[in-house]
DNA sequence: TATATTACTGACCGACCGGTTAGTAATTCA
DNA sequence: TGAATTACTAACCGGTCGGTCAGTAATATA
């Protein structure tokens, strides 16, 4: 037994190619997990299968390494949301409808949803780390959905809402779903239904908007 | 200069009744600007003018000092959101605008929801807190609201909606301005301006819950 | 098969931090 | 005023973790 091993299994091998994408697999699971600060090399390197000094060959340090899990991971599903959204020639009721639930389904049902969730809760830690994120994710997906209330406004499909405020009321219910899978499963809660969640958010938002329901828009001030 | 001072201030003094308060109101600012696991006890008790050994003559360790934290402030002004609920004789439409807005004022705009934020950043690495903050904070919270959309709907007020799915829909917008206010400030945004925001989303919200609003919910899956 | 190259290891460093405790000095009280 | 009490300090401990580097073993080359 040890003698057959000894002859066909070095105790390591040499994998210069396939080392990368492992260590940003490991990583991204280990930073869904735990979160930035409190995911260690240690283990990143330990479950790409190699040692803490392996993963130093490959990326500088941990800011670069979470640099790479963004870019190879949220900024490319951002760049194919941004080509769906400006081919679609429909009604922007559906094109809304469809961009979030297509949100939804590759990021917030996914492990991304938890990189979201981690730049939320700890980029005020981490200012270089929040920069990037902000001017490579947050900027870009803003200007995307601005975009899209824009045009529904400019074809008189949505009420002439501040289209600003508007996409953060849009955001933020995906983004509390995504927050809430990551955020008390320790509880033993029963999880929300994402689908029932996001029809009734689509429901109320949808009737919000659209710009043959009654009152006018309410211009109450908060003193 | 140093002779009269030798003789009118001791190095330190025993201030028993007011070290608590101290340490709590310190304990607060820190876990509010840096979250749970990033905020060192040392810095607290210098905070508050003490050592590290004082703050441990009070309280038991981290997660106690936490506890109490929330408990001298989110709980107590749960107590009052719900004392005001449960004696409000209203229309149910002002009834949940009045909510919000108080709720914004007592705690959205206050220090206050940097606990919010945080226990939503951190509670997954640390169970016990979640637990905890689970139980005295979001299920209270949870039963409030959705009392209230009860009561609306069983006045014919509100459409005869999902409560517990529009209970999130509800909490999450201002959760999120909670979370933004705390979270991107290291970049240099212009921030939100809370009552646009929050009118922008009850004007949707109320426009999408009302009963005499145009069509009846949307029922569509997700695949 | 001998030599050169390099992907990889693992022990180590230094800073950090939650928690402990021996000792000190401010206060109290007889 | 002197002794007893105790609020408070500061040095310390053990474990953790990002980052480094001298050495080793797998591969390439000839």
């Amino acid at each position: 037994m040890p003698l057959a091993e000894i002859k066909t299994k070095p105790r390591w091998e040499r994998r210069k190619d396939a080392r990368p994408q492992e260590l940003l697999a490991a990583a991204l699971d280990l930073f869904v997990e735990r979160g930035y600060a409190a995911t260690r090399l240690d283990d990143v390197a330990a479950r790409a299968g190699v040692s803490k000094g392996t993963l130093y060959l490959y990326f500088e340090n941990k800011e670069e390494l979470f640099k790479e899990v963004v870019r190879a991971n949220l900024v490319s599903a951002l760049a194919e949301a941004e080509e769906y959204v400006s081919h679609y020639t429909g009604k922007s009721r559906d094109l809304l409808r469809g961009f979030i639930l297509r949100w939804w389904k590759h990021v917030g049902e996914t492990k991304l949803s938890g990189i979201s969730k981690l730049m939320l809760a700890e980029s005020g830690n981490f200012p270089d780390v929040a920069r990037f994120y902000h001017e490579e994710v947050i900027q870009r997906s803003n200007a995307l959905i601005i975009g899209l209330l824009e045009r529904g406004i400019a074809r008189g499909e949505f009420r002439p809402i501040d289209t600003v405020n508007a996409n953060l009321v849009i955001v933020a219910p995906v983004m509390m779903l995504m927050m809430w899978k990551h955020s008390f499963h320790s509880c033993r809660l029963e999880p929300i239904s994402a689908p029932d969640y996001l029809d009734c958010f689509l429901d109320v938002l949808l009737n919000g908007l659209q710009s043959t329901a009654g009152s006018p828009p309410i211009n109450q001030s908060l003193n």
